[in-house]
DNA sequence: GCCAACGTTGGC
DNA sequence: GCCAACGTTGGC
């Protein structure tokens, strides 16, 4: 099993957004590195850190899990869609989503600095300058140190 | 709002 | 195929 970190902008769509809902369908995704670790890496199962991005503050909220297999992004193909690629045909649909579910929501953020203090946590993808892809891996290492300082605060 | 990082586009 | 311009992300 792999472990993954996503980014969504709270404001957007909330880990409490993701609690109420149960489960949602990763849309959007426009980057083929992000992509193609969707399509090709992604499996039912794996766990995901559901990272708030352009927050008060920036940082970890909660655990997610994959609940189904990357497929075709359906809004790629949707002309009425914000993530609309007229470029995207059904038959080569460029875009893929995958749908996550609920796990958990930490008592309180783990904000992007404490991430960046923590030693163990050294060369964690989102802790570098400049790290801007939106779905990527994380070391099972890492993914365990973030879920206990989750777990720890509040 | 600023700006660094960096992926994408398009002229040549 | 090079690379400058442009657009987006996202921290601060």
């Amino acid at each position: 099993m792999r472990h993954w970190l996503m980014k969504s902008e709270p404001d957007v769509y909330s880990i409490d957004d993701l609690r109420r809902d149960g489960r949602t369908s990763w849309e959007g995704v426009r980057n083929y590195t992000a992509r193609n670790w969707m399509r090709d890496d992604m499996k039912e199962g794996d766990l995901v850190l559901y990272y708030h991005s352009n927050a008060e503050p920036s940082g970890v909220a909660g655990v997610a899990k994959v609940v189904r297999d990357a497929y075709p992004d359906p809004h790629a193909l949707d002309p009425a869609s914000h993530y609309y690629d007229p470029t995207a045909k059904p038959d080569v649909p460029r875009w893929v989503s995958v749908d996550i579910g609920f796990v958990e929501r930490f008592p309180a953020i783990v904000p992007l600095a404490a991430l960046k203090a923590e030693p163990d946590l050294a060369g964690m993808e989102v802790t570098k300058r400049g790290s801007r892809l939106s779905v990527h891996p994380v070391d099972a290492a890492h993914f365990e140190k973030v879920r206990a300082m989750g777990r720890a605060q509040g």
